[in-house]
DNA sequence: CCTCTTTCCGGTAACGTTACCGGAAAAGGA
DNA sequence: TCCTTTTCCGGTAACGTTACCGGAAAGAGG
């Protein structure tokens, strides 16, 4: 392997120079640059990041921790997120936990190994071992949609999820929706919580009584949004409306009532989370809330950036607004 | 920072004793060991895993470069070459290209300058340079849905494109279809290309004389289906078949031809790629070519670390296999 | 011609770790 | 008891780079 000492010998120079020619370092004459840099090109010489990493403590690498890159919003995250960062220089190692706590915590072990210059991340077990390690970390980290505890005084990047969900419920309260069932997503999703909060807030607020008709979807896809409707239908018959925790639960069981003959928006009004491309399709023309899932990224990144650049060491969260987009599977009942 | 020799001082014993401790060396004493672990877990040491591999010379990093991280099947392969290389202690730098040449030459670049210990890549545009840069590179390298030049002696993983595309047009064929138009992905995309040509020679073989009927959508997006369908109509209005590069753009045909009240199977039928979970919609039920994208992932990364282990040095490539998923999108004219 | 500044470069010490050599002490064998 | 082996540990040199100090040569100014 060429190093620069390689380089220095070829040209019967110090490393010391050959350092500065590479470094853009001014105590350099422009010839003997010129040659330096002519020899590394002619040997292909690449710097070990390695050697430079180690004496300059920098790394220009950064963790991006999520659940599932197959999500779709974090497949988007990931993408914003190196586009922001590769563009100033840092790498990002990405780690996929699948909702492991070993998982999480063997990348966030790495992280320090490895010297990451900071992290963004979206853990779902932290417990007390982890909220200290996040207390005795040095690095800047960023949450992702994930708020954190309270001992952690780390900003984060979210959706309202509460308050999307308080909007579709307003929705459909407008429409004179009051017998409205709610599939939720699986317990272990953070999120799912949060749009259930809101589904179940909105009714209290609207003076409406529990119980509150829940099915909990056992997965995240629409087969599992079309069980979840059939077990909804038969706790309650009468349902005039279903919020769905997220797009392809509300499709599942859109697809589920279009089997068993029952009519959207005619019997039954449905309204989604997420608005995915899916729920443009002129079949399926579902009302949703949107959430701004391609900002996401790029804010946690541009957070981060914030932090590594020391502006600002603590910089504010970002609590990023949804809005409802209103399509033809409602129907009003006044 | 804490480091091995803050151990070594904190307890009276040399650095060697401290370095043998962590890495399980058997030339120590097990109390000593047990001390020496002890105090590590005290102080919060980390071992530097930069220092690591500057002697060890492996990193234990994998870099993964992929157009579009956001696109399913590269978030799919993204998850499984995680899970596989994770599993053995690899930890991924993820690049995504956009398809820039600048962007992927940079992220070679700085493969080799972090010295990782293997690569999993898509390129979209190998010149000479980059045929030269994989040439002189010393790390084991994987393509992944691209066939290395003639010149490179790489393997690679990819699925049978082609002759997915000629099941598609045999299955069409013995429908009875031959006037058959093809919605055909950018011209940027190499799988489109592939999938192009099974169409072309599909047709050359089944006896019907050109003119084909392309269009060349603008992207792979739904939208882009619906205009490529509008423009293959204005070209041939007697299509009674039409084959998608994907099904994306297959949806967006059938899409825009609802909206213009052409029956699908009745007037057209329509076949898709990539089976995506859309295409079994029931509004949808898309008859698809399916690939495996859920193995490619794996594939590779078992490739790649045959090839780090010194198993095999140059593995045999990969050609997956699809097959024919028929649903409702086709009618017979026989 | 002398001093002072500027320009440029070499040498050396770090960064944190592991590899390797050599050796003291303990244990084993006769 | 003496020799040999085993067990365990310390010291030192790397790995490839940059930071920093010091100094030679060249130019500037009087």
């Amino acid at each position: 392997m060429v190093t620069i000492k390689n380089i220095a010998k070829e040209l019967g120079v110090s490393v010391s120079t050959v350092s500065r020619a590479i470094n853009n370092h001014p105590d350099i004459n422009y010839d003997t640059k010129q040659e330096i840099l002519e020899t590394i090109k002619r040997l292909n010489y690449t710097p070990n990041a390695l050697a430079r990493s180690m004496i300059q403590k920098k790394t220009y690498t950064i963790g991006l921790m999520v659940p599932d890159i197959t999500d779709l919003y974090f497949s988007a995250i990931a993408h914003d997120v190196e586009e922001v960062l590769s563009e100033v220089g840092y790498q990002i190692i990405y780690g996929n936990t699948g909702r492991n706590p070993e998982k999480e915590k063997n990348f966030l072990f790495n992280s320090l190994a490895r010297k990451m210059d900071g992290l963004i991340v979206t853990p779902d077990f932290v417990d007390d071992d982890m909220i200290k390690w996040f207390q005795q970390i040095e690095i800047p980290v960023v949450f992702l949609r994930r708020r954190p505890p309270a001992e952690l005084n780390i900003p984060f990047v979210d959706v309202d999820h509460y308050k999307g969900a308080c909007q579709a419920m307003n929705y459909l309260h407008s429409l004179g929706h009051t017998n409205i069932g709610f599939i939720r997503m699986p317990e272990y999703s953070f999120t799912g919580l949060e749009r259930y909060m809101g589904f179940k807030d909105s009714q209290e607020q609207k003076g409406i009584a529990p119980p509150y008709h829940v099915a909990i979807a056992e997965g995240k896809g629409m087969e599992d949004g079309a069980r979840a409707m059939e077990q909804l239908l038969e706790m309650n018959p009468d349902l005039t409306a279903v919020f769905a925790g997220n797009d392809q639960l509300a499709i599942g069981a859109m697809e589920w009532m279009e089997r068993n003959g029952i009519k959207v928006p005619e019997q039954i009004s449905i309204v989604g989370f997420d608005n995915l491309e899916l729920a443009n399709l002129h079949w399926v023309q579902l009302t949703t809330v949107a959430q701004p899932c391609q900002d996401m990224g790029r804010k946690a990144a541009l957070l981060l950036l914030d932090m590594l650049n020391e502006k600002n060491e603590r910089p504010d969260s970002e609590i990023l607004a949804t809005s409802l987009v209103v399509r033809r599977s409602c129907k009003s009942l006044v």
